[in-house]
RNA sequence: GGGCGUGUGGCCUAGCCUGGAUAAGGCACCGGCCUUCUAAGUCGGUAAUCGCGGGUUCGAAUCCCGCCACGUCCGCCA
């Protein structure tokens, strides 16, 4: 347990036996008071009906019998609050030390021993990734880190489409399209010079029936598992999917599963899915399809026929997705799907028929809105996108004229383009994971190569700073004196690193990674002030200047923690 | 037509789940701070009827109802 979890649950018990006394049984929730006003509180409000006394007498009278203890030192009445008053030492001396001794795995949370599968990004492999659906890898992988952190066993999944209609129009352009008739790219990554093939395949498949039926054939052919199609097919889009993979491995992403749709038709589970959901009492057969009726599961609108069986016997998209999930929910104690919001009735087609399926573990599903350009939605089929590679250089590129702009005549060439990259990649993943999935975010070259504010450059700057005062000193040991330890700067620094962990813990209950950027960006805020106001170097009490170098220290490892949560790297120099 | 999501100073974002003290940050704008650990920093200022209208409550940005705007979906596509 984090020393601040001590001190609030000694808080809560004390509060909790007072009520008791008062023959009084309420969930105690305590809150963060404005400014000076303490550091916690207990509102009183709730309780003034029930004890027949103003808001302001029940907290008067609580603060009474609140004994101090190691962890309380002042308690006082305050407009119905009860505000209490911690130890700041007690919270120092430990906090700093749960943090040196722990270093990287400060904030981590005990061990749950429980799996969970986080599947993300999980592409059509028809082309680049583009910026439109560059939040579901990030926020996936920060999940990922995340739960890590907070004690899963966590494993990453990409569910590939290899059966699709995407894949089967970009095979047959790979195999019925001369070279020399595809718009040539500007990179030579695989998946930027195969797009061309799928692009014209998609032009030429609407106006020729003829290629649409050749298209077909193949989709056909590949759920009736024909094995020259599906090598056909796998050699289309391996290049593809290989380019998606360096892609993320650019922006520090590593996907630890790829699971082919195929596998489920393959190893015959779909059947099961088939024959399980026909035996439901909702099925409905209509010309030989069949489907299931959504009405009685709130589902209203004009359609709410969920078709899992084509009259020609072929499966859709869903029922595939069905096995997938029926499967995933026996390998894992919790599972996570990163979508698109466009994937939300699917998603509860999905859910509904697993329910009817009695499998035991529905997915929980984090939906993200697009990132749409200021005129529109991006279109790989159109064309009209930025892709994730062109935004990856665009910000190292700019990254790069910012480091140099400063540090042009101290550094060289090579340590400028180093921390460049850290610092690009960094924005990138940064820009993308603070704001909540669900907002809308309209991409404009201007705010995604914004290093100004609430960016990325603010917290690896500030973890440089910390860097370049260690770097300055020979002893590495930390000893401090946590009494020492006065001022203002010095105790809201260490104040906030003592959040860190219920920051984890917050973050991972609710899937809420921006909690993480939002935390990483007031930590480095506090930490400039305690910078302006404590100078460290120069400091001559000999054991207050260990004790800041401690606190620089373990600023230092919070801030490098945090970011690596986020998949972000923290340059020691910028 | 129905479902889901979003709406917070000129712009962007946090807070909403779990109601509580003066609505918190950033950008932009105005004015200060480098002979001291990197000024990618810091201090101060101007700026918000929290989309609109009702309701619940001692108390509503937060909960409930209605409306408006934007996004997204409602295919035997994926």
């Amino acid at each position: 347990m984090y020393p601040l979890d001590e001190c609030k649950k000694e808080i809560i018990s004390q509060i909790q036996k007072i009520l008791v006394s008062h023959k009084i049984t309420c969930e105690i929730k305590i809150e963060i008071p404005p400014d000076t006003m303490g550091d916690f509180a207990f509102p009183c409000f709730q309780l003034a009906p029930l004890l027949k006394k103003s808001p302001n007498d029940i907290a008067k009278e609580i603060s009474t019998e609140i004994s101090k203890s190691i962890w309380i030192t002042k308690v006082e009445a305050k407009g119905g609050y009860v505000n209490v008053f911690i130890n700041n030492t007690q919270l120092i001396s430990l906090t700093l030390r749960s943090i040196l001794e722990k270093k990287e795995i400060y904030g981590h949370l005990k061990k749950q021993k429980k799996k969970v599968i986080i599947e993300h990004t999980s592409a059509n492999p028809n082309g680049p990734l583009h910026v439109g659906r560059a939040r579901n890898p990030i926020i996936g992988d920060t999940l990922v880190r995340i739960f890590k952190a907070a004690g899963y066993d966590v494993e990453s999944q990409f569910y590939l489409d290899d059966m699709g209609k995407q894949v089967a129009i970009l095979a047959w352009g790979v195999n019925n399209l001369e070279q020399k008739n595809i718009p040539s790219s500007t990179t030579i990554k695989a998946d930027h010079q195969m797009v061309g093939y799928y692009q014209i395949a998609n032009e030429q498949m609407k106006t020729e029936p003829r290629i649409a039926e050749q298209i077909s054939d193949i989709v056909k052919k590949l759920e009736g598992g024909d094995h020259k199609t599906i090598e056909m097919i796998h050699a289309s889009y391996a290049p593809v999917l290989e380019g998606i993979k360096q892609s993320l491995q650019r922006i520090n992403i590593h996907i630890d599963t790829f699971i082919p749709e195929s596998t489920f038709i393959y190893d015959k589970s779909i059947e099961r899915v088939i024959k399980g959901l026909k035996q439901t009492p909702y099925c409905r057969e209509q010309d030989a399809a069949f489907y299931i009726d959504m009405e009685p599961f709130g589902i209203h609108g004009r359609n709410t026929k969920f078709f899992f069986l084509r009259s020609d016997g072929t499966t859709l998209y869903a029922t595939r997705d069905i096995a997938y999930h029926q499967w995933k929910a026996q390998q894992a104690d919790i599972l996570i799907n990163i979508l698109g919001e466009d994937h939300k009735l699917e998603s509860k087609q999905v859910k509904v028929a697993l329910e009817l399926l009695k499998v035991k573990i529905l997915p929980q599903v984090v939906f993200y809105a697009f990132v749409s350009l200021p005129g529109g939605k991006m279109s790989t089929r159109r064309g009209r996108v930025v892709y994730l590679d062109e935004l990856i250089d665009e910000c190292i590129e700019h990254a790069y004229e910012e480091v140099r702009k400063r540090r042009d005549n101290e550094l060289t060439e090579s340590q400028m383009r180093k921390i460049a990259e850290l610092i690009g990649i960094g924005s990138l993943r940064y820009n993308i994971i603070k704001v909540q999935p669900e907002k809308d975010i309209i991409f404009t070259w201007e705010e995604a190569l914004n290093f100004e504010g609430n960016a990325v450059p603010f917290v690896q700057y500030a973890h440089a700073r910390a860097c370049s005062i260690l770097s300055k000193i020979s002893i590495k040991e930390d000893t401090f004196h946590a009494p020492l330890l006065t001022n203002h700067s010095e105790i809201t620094l260490i104040k906030k690193l003592a959040w860190f962990p219920l920051m984890i813990e917050d973050a991972c209950n609710n899937c809420k990674p921006h909690i993480i950027a939002n935390y990483l960006f007031e930590t480095a805020s506090v930490f400039n002030q305690f910078y302006r106001d404590c100078p460290v170097l120069c400091e001559e009490n000999e054991l207050l200047r260990s004790s800041r170098l401690a606190l620089v220290h373990a600023t230092k490892i919070v801030l490098y923690n945090g970011l690596e949560l986020l998949g972000i790297s923290a340059p020691t120099e910028m």
